[in-house]
DNA sequence: TTGAAAGCGCTAACAG
DNA sequence: CTGTTAGCGCTTTCAA
């Protein structure tokens, strides 16, 4: 910014003492330092008066302190890591600690990229949402003993404090309840495989139908990943192929609001035609042509918690114990599961 | 984090030279400053096999360049602002600068903490959704000269670059198409008063009814801010004073859903019972009840726009010729608006 | 073609 | 009670 900023060595000039009295007068060490009540209240009243601003910069070189930390997300417009950001940015401040924020587009290139570029930012600790595929860089953040949790999705040989939602139990309990409704098939619009968060809610889904004694067609499972596209195509796909299909389980908001499209397009009406439930609750869910039934995830709680468990790494030099923070899952039910519709034609409802 | 970084010196004492040939070579000037390909080459080769990383602030101190933009926003979690906050990271970082990321939560007084707290880490720019109120320290800005983008809101008496929507168009835009229904009485559900989105939109909103001659009941606009919650008991007030009211206009995303929340508590079928207009779209607004009328937005041409100024500023030291950057809204029909129902009892549809 | 030296703004050890 | 000194890691004259 144009103006040149002030100094300290200005300040230490106009209240006419050194830098290294200042300096201790400014960083509130007048006590400890024994410094004259009378010079610290002149050093004080020269710095408001330059409007002396201290420089981080300065700081962090000298202290080898950033005191900044990062926030890698593959997408920071998504409301699910939109609500992270804000948690963590706020944690941090409150712990003097400022967040630096990167978008990887869903890209591990881009995602490697960044990390580099956090990690030549001195950043002392990192929040990261990592799109997985690869993850050697993953575990060598591991090797480097840096702080770092990750967030929404896990890996099995990745051994960083993690957190995330009890995905499995509850895709569980969302496809329990459907089968409660006496649905014998139910579509899966599922998200990116290979992830922890698709594959958990997979195994969940699973679960269910093989303790209902329900027949398990993996062909009932579509899509690539967590995308409104993927969620429509999918759902397209299976209520092509499948005309018999009474219910859809989408592992996300925007999967769901895909298979809202692909169920507007063809006149299908929730839950009389067709029943849905997703996972991840949003505002909007109730407002719905038929309020949507769903997997409240804590979001907040999950910001919270990696929040904390980063603060406690940056502070104590140490993971944590615990490695996996599995955060509750809650069922809401609302009214877009229905009884599975008399075997009919599927365009006319 | 952990591991102390490797440093110039180290590359330098591993290739055998000293730390400005080393700083040269990595630099890329090689040619420049006619290095000989072999030490070019050893240099490059210790670097990467100390796996270097240049200290990105030791270059800030000494190049007096942060390579840091501030996103300062009321409410990161935001749909809006996330949007914004992607855009701008994702333009920053292809210029080279990293994003800091700063949440008021809604207050004033965070956003001037907030602004001094990304000051002293010497900012190169920054991008401002100021709450409002008071803005001394936006005035304070335009003096030093900082690069600086506002966004979203404006001040008449701070000239500094401004990107936001035409507001009052929008306004106008909705409120005509509800008058076209022939609707007599729209409830209007305010935003934040005072500042420039709320009173432009209400500008508008004003302007459709003179023009058409309706009655300018100002009693029929209520709301204290862009909350679910103020959305809400704007919308419940409007309904229980005036019975007869046929039609509302929401200045936001969330104050639609709180109108919906009153609508559905007394069981009023949007559009048979109500119309609904809202301002901001989203991705679900087709699907709900009633897919919902909008004023659309162009979010992701706001935070670019927002982006490209600063980062215009930043290089070239200069505010751009205009200062005020008004992008085009856009109607979009869908089906929340009706006719007014027959003069009737307001509960029962 | 390369090195030595200075200095960005700050803090902290060590002397007074 | 306060000042002097050194140095964080890097870039950039200036000199060789």
């Amino acid at each position: 910014m144009p103006d040149e900023p002030v100094t300290l060595e200005q300040v230490a000039a106009a209240a006419g003492v050194s830098r290294s009295t200042a300096s201790r007068a400014l960083a509130g060490k007048a006590r400890e330092c024994r410094i004259s009540p009378k010079t610290e209240a002149a050093i004080l009243l020269a710095a408001k008066g330059l409007g002396f601003q201290p420089s981080h910069v300065a700081r962090s070189l000298r202290n080898r302190r950033s005191g900044l930390i990062g926030l890698l997300v593959p997408d920071a417009s998504n409301p699910f890591f939109a609500a992270i950001a804000r948690k963590a940015t706020v944690f941090a401040e409150r712990h003097g600690l400022s967040t630096l924020l990167a978008d990887s587009h869903d890209s591990i290139e881009h995602e490697k990229e960044l990390l580099q570029h956090l990690q030549s930012r001195q950043v002392e600790g990192l929040i990261i949402c990592s799109i997985g595929g690869t993850h050697e860089h993953l575990r060598s953040l591991e090797r480097t003993g840096a702080s770092v949790v990750v967030v929404d999705r896990w890996f099995a040989d990745v051994h960083l404090p993690t957190v995330t939602s009890d995905n499995e139990r509850g895709a569980l309990l969302a496809t329990t309840a459907i089968l409660k409704q006496g649905h014998q098939q139910i579509g899966c619009l599922q998200g990116r495989p290979g992830t922890s968060s698709n594959d958990e809610r997979l195994a969940g889904f699973k679960a269910a139908l093989a303790s209902a004694g329900a027949s398990q067609d993996a062909c009932l499972i579509r899509g690539d990943d967590f995308s409104e596209a993927s969620g429509y195509r999918a759902a397209c796909e299976l209520l092509d192929e499948h005309p018999s299909l009474s219910a859809m389980f989408a592992f996300s908001n925007q999967n769901a609001l895909g298979a809202l499209r692909a169920f507007s397009e063809r006149k299908l009406n929730v839950p009389h035609d067709i029943s849905l439930v997703m996972f991840d609750d949003a505002p909007f869910a109730e407002y719905l042509a038929a309020p949507l039934s769903v997997i409240r995830q804590d979001v907040e709680a999950i910001g919270h918690r990696a929040a904390e468990l980063l603060i406690d790494q940056i502070r104590t030099g140490q993971r944590p114990q615990e490695l996996l923070h599995r955060l509750p899952v809650e069922f809401v039910a609302r009214e877009s599961i229905g009884s599975p519709r008399k075997p009919a034609k599927a365009t006319d409802p």
